[in-house]
DNA sequence: TTAAAAATTCAAAACGTTTTAATTCTAGGT
DNA sequence: ACCTAGAATTAAAACGTTTTGAATTTTTAA
């Protein structure tokens, strides 16, 4: 394996003209600059990440520790991110370094990891507010970087969507088509974006003068069944008048409600409306509902680069930067205009 | 941070001591050895791991690589294995790097990651015979350890369980009981492993003297729907005789065929026995069957010591080796005598 | 008491890179 | 021809460890 040395002794410079040379400095001479880069190529140099990792201090490595559920939708979006991500760092010359969570104590797998000493710091998914990871990592002053972010204004690194905006974009548009009695079929309430996506409906229908009983909320897993029998019960119109529309946390849920309306007799959308986030996992592909699931779309593999670039920046001095997208709204067939007899709200 | 030069500044001592000192090297004298490890405590020393690296020339990472499945099971499998792995190689001070296989091409990965010259080698599984990646990193000389083997003498590091043994074993206990209609639902054929599990089901066959036919010799993804249609299909008894007793891939199978006998108004194990191959996977509880399932039992956690050994010390300079474990055989309440009408093989 | 042997310890090189400070070279102005 | 500014290059230090070969100290044997 060739060397800067190598590299050097061939064209007779010296070691540091020669790593200049190959990191673009500007006081090199165009002419031995392209000359250094010619026998680089030829020589099949390929720089000693090690050995730059010892100057430079830092190891070239994140971390990121996986929380492990029961629950498989979750190895899903595990799998989405992984794959984003190892690309995305590696594009930028970084390597993930896995580690698994199975303890009680969240802070405890990223306290191990870190004592091995390798890291320059960790990318983190699935924040709960006050989350106790950051206020751990803020205190050892250790970089990381957020998918999502514990709440209002974080003052660490953190990159996600909207998730206020997701709800206030749902009710928007069903209220535009004339809905009054819309149900939140919601994730665990645990999660920060799940109450985000509460408040942003809540807020979105009080702006529209609109009422939500108890009985149109509710907090579960992201699977098929919850949003199925959640949606069964609500559509039985035995704890009140039944929701005409329906905002589905993910596109799983949205699964289930639609067959919790089949199974009732309902049309979509003659009868009720669906709408659901959308992360873009390739295996529960909304066009291919039938019909086709109206969504606001953010794809989770879109996150992955920002989060990355976040996060590299930052270990290398950068301040810690937030950033929020806001997800994208794409109308489908299943939402409509609500049903005749339904538009009086609470009849 | 403290370095070996700070420990050796505060007893007197050359880094070269130090550092002898600290690797229990056996011509430093005890006493400075404890005087060494009692700073070195005291002043909160941690090797530095990249200079490590750089001076032994290897950079204490190996790889990984996830092929991604839509079969969901395959994500547990892989979940416990990661695990398993990161915990092992950490006791070794060796970190994991995860890549994700999208590609037609099996070698590829493989060969990304290697031009990033930051691994030491490989971890494998899933094994095929003839399986391209074995060629393509003994070719290059990258070290690796394969989860299984790819077929009989490999002459490359491997561990493993026997599998031909594990049909063998399950041949032995059914027709102790006196069975001698017995189906094999095994997994997907392309899979080494399945390739043993059956030339072992066939073999001990036919030491007993007893005939298979096609009918009972099946070969699909591993999942509860696949134990379930060839085991409902299998006991209607259309294409022949019906089996007295499966024998599974995995628990996942059986539970499928659990299901099927039920569905077909058959006792386990009165009417049919049920023995299946379990990994110990934590969701499929091979004990909380109902009834309790017979199994030969190999914990997939148990292959990652082993594993994670087997590569360091092959990275280190140690010859290739070839383990194999025999799984381990424990009857339950799954299998049971053969039904007294069914004695006779072929009615 | 002394030479040889054994046990410790040390200085220095090595790994391959980046970066600081110093040096050489070139061109421009007098 | 001489000085100077700027451009281009270099030598050397640094990162923190391991390891070689040499040097020192201690122990053993004569």
């Amino acid at each position: 394996m060739a060397t800067l040395k190598d590299i050097g002794a061939e064209l007779g410079l010296s070691v540091a003209t020669v790593s200049r040379a190959l990191n673009g400095f500007p006081e090199v001479n165009i002419k031995t600059r392209d000359k250094v880069r010619e026998a680089a190529e030829r020589l099949g140099y390929r720089p000693n990440r090690v050995a730059q990792r010892l100057v430079t201090g830092r190891s070239g490595m994140v971390g990121m520790i996986i929380k492990i559920r029961a629950d498989m939708s979750a190895d899903q979006t595990f799998f989405e991110m992984l794959t984003g991500l190892t690309a995305a760092l590696a594009a930028r010359d970084v390597d993930l370094v896995l580690a698994v969570d199975q303890d009680d104590d969240p802070v405890l797998p990223y306290r191990k990891l870190m004592e091995r000493d390798i890291l320059d710091g960790f990318i983190l998914n699935a924040p709960v507010p006050d989350d106790p990871r950051v206020v751990f990592l803020q205190e050892k002053r250790i970089p990381f970087v957020m998918h999502g972010q514990t709440g209002p204004d974080a003052d660490y690194a953190c990159y996600g969507i909207d998730n206020a905006g997701v709800s206030e974009d749902a009710v928007k548009l069903l209220t535009s088509l004339g809905h009054k009695r819309i149900a939140l079929l919601n994730g665990q309430s645990r999660y920060a974006y799940a109450v985000d996506r509460r408040s942003g409906f809540l807020n979105a229908m009080t702006a529209q003068g609109l009422n939500v009983p108890q009985a149109f909320l509710c907090s579960d897993a992201e699977t098929e069944m919850q949003g199925y029998t959640h949606a069964l019960a609500m559509l039985s119109g035995q704890n009140g008048p039944r929701p005409t529309a329906f905002i589905c946390a993910s596109t799983l849920i949205a699964a289930g409600v639609m067959q919790a309306a089949k199974d009732r007799g309902l049309q979509v959308p003659g009868d009720v409306s669906v709408i659901a986030h959308d992360d873009a996992l390739p295996l529960m592909r909304a066009v291919n509902f039938e019909p086709a699931l109206t969504v606001t779309r953010a794809p989770l593999r879109d996150a992955c680069v920002p989060l990355a670039n976040l996060l590299i920046d930052h270990v290398a001095g950068a301040p810690a930067e937030q950033k929020m997208d806001r997800a994208e709204l794409i109308v489908r067939a299943s939402t409509g205009p609500v049903p005749n007899e339904e538009t009086d709200p609470w009849p």
